[in-house]
RNA sequence: GGAGGGGUGGCAGAGCGGUUUAAUGCGACGGUCUUGAAAACCGUUGUGGGGCAACUCACCGGGGGUUCGAAUCCCUCCCCCUCCGCCA
């Protein structure tokens, strides 16, 4: 949500924004808000011209009851029909209002599309970073990044997809979850549930030890929180609604495709102190997606499901420090990928792409899958500075003088967990099709090698 | 699933149809006093909208209604608490 007294002060400014987000300017419509803006404005002062009148009338009503009466009864009248009016207008006004997408940061790329997005950097095991000058816009360092499995023994044999590899090593099994639950669910079973675990354990640990706050949150929320993060009211068909019948409450209720609106609703319609600023929080969650819209696209395998356990960092913040948490959260993505040695790069999302309406800055870490040469996204760290505070009522006191602000919200992917044993399976497969354990996990896993069954 | 009680300013807590929208206490802030502090005393102390401003309007869990007039009466929803039942 933004502030309408910025958008009267800088209404070129936030049209050339929707245009650059591609948000939907039929929706998102500067010129008609504005109108009815002024309408609202108008409406209200004459709201509260008869207020003062009532008020005097209620004061008469005390000493003369009968003359109050019929004066008031006319000013009733009146006020219901303006009234009527200010509520029509405001509805049209909040529903223009809600499409209105943040301001951006000043260097978020210009773009059309994914294309456009720029590669901030990139980082393979043992050579380190990719000089500047192999970065560029869309896949331009997929040439650099290795093309056959890092982690391999021997580098000449035909990589296996990871669905294969999993089948093979009795840890991914989606043909049952098919019969159980239907398409793009999966079990996990055994040495690779057993990594799950210690990826888990490895990046909790590290979270915990930076004084990150756990929290274990509900995951069936109602709107508000959904609308608040501004998962709604765009990716209303990406959540699952649970039926009313069978619920306590008539309000609808929705499961969550990440932790981040259930954690962020922790904190809605509090007032913090500046002192207790930035908060630093991670939930170890499952998530749901209903992946509308893409239903047909990547159905092989665990890359995109219905549910996926997923760990969130999110942090609220105040004004000045939104930046620099959005730049720590890139460090820890970073930390993980390396402990993991696993190839990746990040990538600068540009305006056409940086995903919901509530981003002002936004990079998706990918990690590089040598055996299928193909970037995967495994972490979106993205800075809503106060957007997502003011649609939650989230402000604090400032230390000094007192005032209250909105405060500013950052949200990231610790780690996406199937997307992140798919490249472990990709990077670390060897010619037999037995995967090797990272090294960072085989203290937590106990084996330096999964084998294939035999038969 | 059943029965009952309750939601008022940062907190506690009065008000239950008309002493401008909220008593009183605590806390917080400023001041006096003091070498300093405490105590005492004096003053200030909610949020949001509109307006350059003086100012003005709204808000007593949310929404709707009755009335000249609602924190106060009615309806409805939400939330919290107590007891019974069921349950990991």
């Amino acid at each position: 949500m933004l502030d309408p007294r910025q958008i009267r002060a800088e209404p070129e400014r936030l049209k050339e924004i929707v245009r650059l987000r591609r948000v939907d300017p039929r929706k998102a419509d500067v010129d008609r808000w504005l109108e009815l803006d002024e309408q609202r404005r108008r409406l209200q002062s004459e709201i509260d011209n008869l207020n003062a009148e009532k008020k005097q009338v209620a004061a008469i009503g005390k000493s003369d009851p009968q003359a109050a009466r019929e004066k008031g009864q006319e000013l009733r009248e009146r006020s219901r029909e303006i009234d009527g009016q200010f509520d029509e207008v405001t509805r049209e006004w909040n529903a223009i209002l809600e499409w209105f997408p943040n301001w951006i940061d000043p260097d978020m790329p210009i773009g059309a599309g994914e294309e456009d997005n720029v590669e901030e950097r990139a980082w393979i095991p043992v050579a380190g970073y990719l000089p500047p000058e192999k970065l560029g816009r869309a896949n331009d360092s997929a040439k650099h990044m290795p093309q056959t499995p890092v982690h391999a023994e021997e580098t000449e044999f035909k990589p296996l997809h990871h669905t294969e590899l999993g089948e093979r090593l009795g840890g991914i099994d989606t043909l049952q979850a098919g019969k159980v639950s239907g398409s793009r669910f999966a079990y996990i079973i055994g040495d690779i549930a057993v990594m799950q675990m210690a990826i888990q354990r490895l990046l909790t640990d590290e979270l915990l030890r930076r004084s990150y706050q756990p929290i274990v949150p509900p995951l069936l929320v109602r709107e508000r929180a959904l609308f608040g993060t501004s998962h709604f009211p765009e990716g209303r068909d990406q959540v699952y609604e649970i039926k009313t019948d069978n619920v306590e409450e008539p309000l609808p209720l929705f499961l969550v495709g990440s932790s981040e609106p259930t954690n962020f609703s922790y904190f809605m319609d509090r007032t913090l102190d500046e002192a207790e600023l930035p908060v630093r929080l991670f939930a170890v969650t499952p998530c749901f997606r209903s992946e509308a819209g893409s239903w047909g696209k990547d159905v092989k395998g665990i890359k995109r499901v219905h549910q996926f356990d997923k760990i969130e960092m999110n942090a609220v913040t105040a004004e000045g420090q939104s930046a620099g948490i959005y730049e720590e959260f890139r460090e820890i993505n970073e930390w993980l990928l390396q402990q993991l040695e696993l190839p990746y790069r990040i990538v600068d999302k540009c305006t056409a792409d940086a995903g919901y309406l509530a981003t002002y800055r936004q990079r998706d870490v990918e990690v590089w899958l040598s055996g299928s040469r193909e970037f995967m996204e495994v972490m979106t760290d993205t800075n809503a500075t106060e957007y997502q505070a003011r649609r939650l009522n989230i402000r604090y006191r400032t230390a000094e003088g007192g005032g209250l602000k909105h405060a500013h919200t950052v949200n990231d992917t610790g780690v996406a967990m199937g997307r992140l044993l798919i490249a472990i399976l990709d990077n670390y497969q060897q010619p037999d099709g037995s995967v090797k354990v990272p090294e960072a996990l085989r203290g937590l896993v106990g084996k330096e090698r999964l084998a294939p069954k035999q038969g």
